[in-house]
RNA sequence: GGGCAAUUAGCUCAGUUGGUUCAGAGCACCUCGUUUACACCGAGGGGGUCGGGGGUUCGAAUCCCUCAUUGCCCACCA
């Protein structure tokens, strides 16, 4: 009836829909407290893969521990739209059929968009299905669901009448390759090789010229002075000159700033407004003119001359030939710099000034400060991400949100002209004509008249609002839910978009929901593969999560990501790790099949060592309760894992079992098996969060549970007072039981031969495991001696020392040996033992609990040198 | 260029205020074993000058200084 080999696969798809079916996972308010977590959203159109494997494995055990420990548990998941990566597919996806997007209109490419999202979408929340997720299915929600998509409206209009959202003409970051603008946090640096080109201007009216040093020459078509350092003597002849651009021939001064560096390059510097952050302040402090070299395809416009049209890395192979050519091109040097890429398509990015939206940060990020350094309303593990989280926060600039993207969230913002003021900012379009009308004083404008915004916003200004929108905190604050949900407990993630997200999500709580979005942020680290690289489509070495799990279990795979994640640290994924927890799922399955299989006597009486057996493992199982607690305060997942493994494998199997096991075909009495089925039922509660499915189906296998008694609705153990002494003494039997069994393999004989034990024993009391020495030992009888045993085995634990009589001889002067060796060891350890002893320093500094314990064992020390001394003796 | 973290057994990591059983765990490894839950197993075992150097202390993996290596984050030097 029951299998020999436990077999995952029905047995988690059946617990699953068993759960669902029971809506197990579905919360809603109550008079318990609550205990809630939102799902990081992945990517719509994304498929499962390793990180989030473990980071939603952290996350469904954080959630059901909390349901069996009482809480109203409610674990929200969902996606997110996603903008520039999920546009970026649409567009690919398009281009493959021959449609462009340009050619496209807006609602054809969102038409197009939402196919896609229909088709693709949500295939990774069913994916977590698999692994056990449980999530509160019925809430699954979207970035671009019209209640959050309604919340990220009121956001804007209600921060641009604050005054914190505003449009500005700044330099921002261009991707040619998406044509759009991005944040500050979605441009990465990589190092490159490039070259710094030293570039000869003439002086106008003058034979003479002057270098300067550039790395991207295709801009000197975009110059409109060169820029000098007023202190540096070398080129103070040249003030108030001008030059001439090599091949635009056009005319531009020579100015002074002491921002350019001496040191550098030549010490001259030329200046292109239009491509460069620190050129374009140069700009404007010395009123130059901006010239925009760049289309939007980062070619080339008509400013570039004969370049028109080509490719500003064509241009600028080409233009340095040009440049040798008509001897302007002084020399080429390698130069490793930084260069900035897209984030999302890896392009080179380009500064570029135009006008978009930005939101002032200065403010509002002020509360998310405090809350994380000062007050601790929020929490980061590991700790170190709080500097890391300061520094940005420290020296935020203002966030640029609007996007050159269809695919989004469209800006707010309504036109009634060309000027820059121009518009107004409204959730609709009747609003907005309304403002318009009141702005302009002009009645006769009409709906036709006014145009929105074609620009979507950043993705990220709508899963700020996540851990709100999520229960309608946005739009309708006083409902039930988000009183009852909000703030929620843990936010597990990735520290790769602290800044992105977390952070942002921080300030957003305090702003729109005056309170924090969490109470604590666990960052997880990378899933790398053993040879500690990134794991990634292009090397391969991305294992299939699905294929994972239907080889070693949800619950295998589940246990082996989690025994090696210690808390921020990256995991270096191995299969291994799976075959590892696959183990650990049949070695609770046969320690079941074992329990399972007993007869039991009703009138057998209980044997001391099962009574001291269960007492025993009743205090031990205490003990790693409040370790297991210990560690998920600290958030410290796999070391709590890692004692439960260890209290099952070794403890509860290795240890208890066997002690309580009764003879071949003989029956159990009821007392102990009772107990014995209490044991493994503590050991499947505290257990379920890690392997829910397992546990699950021994628990409904011990007896027919009700769906009111299902194991995922259970109540956790509470911790409470434990005895010590029990697990001391029972340590030293250990010791003595691995001391016989030593013996034995030593000795060639077999278990199945009963020894007779000796202890001659200097430390008193303490019998309370005899029974246990007596049947892990299989030894006849245990009795005790006043002197050493002639003609026997012996070992020592402690100053205790324990003699099996053999009936072979005996090889004395092997045995000598080890005696010798073991007294060696011990006059060794003794020495040092006094050495410290006899220091009075030490003697007068140290805390006196510290001096006792030295005292303790040099007469531990002595005792034993005394007992090998009269074993060597009688030898 | 600045900041943060790490460096302990073959591998991945614990080691909380310096002092008991402080040099540990899991995996891997070696030996033996088909005993009646489990070979996806059991029993037993080997293995580390705690990155290098210096210092404080009666006492340092733990505190200080310094050097080295690695990783991450941030920064507008053309």
């Amino acid at each position: 009836m029951i299998p020999n080999k436990y077999n995952p696969e029905n047995v988690e798809d059946k617990w699953y829909s068993y759960w669902m079916e029971h809506g197990y996972f579905h919360s809603t308010p109550n008079e318990k407290e609550a205990y809630t977590i939102v799902i990081p959203p992945p990517n719509v159109t994304g498929v499962l893969h390793m990180g989030h494997m473990l980071n939603n494995t952290i996350q469904d055990v954080l959630i059901r521990r909390a349901r069996l420990k009482g809480y109203n548990a409610c674990w929200v998941p969902g996606t997110d739209h996603a903008s520039i990566a999920t546009e970026a597919k649409v567009v690919a996806k398009l281009k493959s059929e021959g449609i462009r997007k340009e050619d496209l209109t807006r609602d054809a490419f969102l038409k197009h968009a939402w196919e896609w999202t229909d088709k693709h979408g949500g295939i990774i929340l069913e994916q977590l299905k698999k692994l056990g997720a449980s999530c509160d299915w019925e809430r699954t929600s979207f970035t671009m669901d019209d209640n959050l998509s309604e919340a990220v409206t009121k956001v804007f209009v209600d921060l641009y009448k604050k005054g914190l959202i505003y449009r500005g003409y700044r330099m921002v970051n261009w991707d040619p390759e998406a044509k759009t603008t991005l944040s500050d946090e979605e441009v990465e640096f990589v190092e490159k090789q490039g070259n710094l080109y030293y570039i000869n201007y003439q002086i106008e009216g003058s034979s003479e010229s002057i270098t300067v040093a550039t790395t991207r020459p295709e801009t000197l078509l975009g110059d409109t002075a060169v820029c000098i350092n007023p202190n540096d003597e070398r080129f103070s002849h040249l003030k108030g000159k001008k030059v001439i651009v090599p091949i635009a021939n056009r005319v531009i001064p020579i100015i002074e700033d002491d921002y350019v560096d001496v040191e550098f390059g030549t010490g001259c510097l030329k200046i292109t407004p239009a491509h460069d952050q620190n050129d374009k302040a140069i700009g404007e402090k010395h009123g130059l003119e901006v010239l925009d070299i760049l289309n939007d395809d980062g070619s080339l416009n008509a400013l570039g001359l004969h370049y028109d049209g080509k490719d500003r890395f064509v241009v600028r192979k080409e233009i340095a030939k040009e440049l040798e050519e008509i001897g302007a091109l002084v020399k080429i040097e390698q130069h490793m710099h930084k260069v900035g890429v897209s984030e999302r398509t890896k392009a080179v990015i380009e500064p570029k000034i135009s006008v978009q939206w930005f939101l002032k940060m200065e403010d509002i990020v002020k509360p998310a400060l405090d809350a994380v350094l000062k007050d601790e309303e929020i929490k980061l593990y590991p700790k170190h991400y709080n500097n890391t989280y300061r520094h940005w926060l420290e020296n935020i600039r203002d966030w640029n949100i609007s996007r050159q993207l269809w695919w989004g969230h469209q800006i707010p913002a309504f036109y009634y002209g060309d000027g820059m003021e121009d518009y107004v900012v409204a959730t609709t379009a009747e609003e907005a004509l309304v403002l318009a009308q009141e702005k302009t004083k002009n009645t006769s404008l009409t709906i036709e008249d006014i145009k929105q915004d074609p620009d979507a916003l950043d993705t990220w200004f709508s899963s700020w609002l996540w851990p709100i929108s999520l229960f309608d905190g946005i739009k309708n604050p006083d409902n039930e839910e988000f009183k009852y949900y909000y703030p929620t407990n843990d936010l597990v993630t990735g520290p790769d978009i602290i800044f992105f997200w977390v952070a942002r999500m921080i300030f957003a709580g305090y702003e729109f929901a005056e309170a924090k979005p969490f109470g604590n942020v666990y960052f997880t680290g990378l899933v790398r593969d053993k040879q500690r690289r990134k794991m990634s489509k292009s090397l391969g070495n991305s294992p299939d999560p699905i294929e994972l799990m239907k080889k070693y279990g949800a619950d295998g795979v589940r246990t082996g990501l989690l025994l090696s994640a210690a808390a921020g640290n990256d995991l270096l994924f191995d299969e291994e790790l799976c075959a590892q927890g696959r183990n650990f799922s049949s070695k609770i399955w046969n320690a079941f099949r074992l329990i399972d299989g007993w007869e039991v006597s009703e009138t057998m009486e209980q044997p001391t060592s099962s009574k001291i057996a269960i007492e025993w493992y009743t205090a031990k199982f205490q003990k790693a309760l409040v370790e297991i607690e210990k560690s998920f305060e600290q958030y410290r997942i796999s070391e709590a894992l890692m004692t439960i493994y260890k209290l099952i494998y070794d403890d509860f199997s290795s240890w208890f079992l066997e002690m309580i096991k009764p003879g071949y075909q003989q029956p159990i009495d009821r007392v102990s098996l009772k107990a014995a089925i209490k044991c493994l039922e503590d050991n499947l509660k505290i257990l379920h969060p890690f392997m829910p499915f397992i546990t699950e189906e021994i628990w409904q296998h011990i007896e027919n549970r009700t769906p009111q008694e299902a194991l995922i609705i259970a109540s956790h153990p509470e911790v409470s007072t434990f005895d010590e002494k029990i697990i001391a003494d029972f340590e030293f039997a250990s010791e003595v039981i691995s001391g016989i069994r030593k013996i034995r393999k030593e000795k060639n004989i077999s278990f199945k031969e009963s020894i007779q034990l000796y202890v001659f024993a200097n430390e008193k009391g303490g019998d309370t495991f005899t029974s246990v020495i007596q049947k892990l030992g299989n030894a006849s009888e245990i009795m005790s001696v006043e002197k050493a045993v002639e003609g026997a085995l012996s070992f020592r634990i402690k100053s205790n020392e324990y003699f099996i009589p053999i009936a072979g001889a005996i090889d004395v002067s092997a045995e000598k040996a080890k005696l010798e060796e073991e007294l060696n060891y011990t006059q060794g350890f003794l020495k040092s033992v006094q050495k410290k002893l006899n220091n009075e320093r030490f003697v007068n500094n140290a805390p006196e609990q510290v001096i006792a314990n030295e005292r303790k064992k040099e007469a531990d020390a002595l005792a034993k040198i005394e007992t090998l001394q009269t074993s060597l003796q009688a030898l």
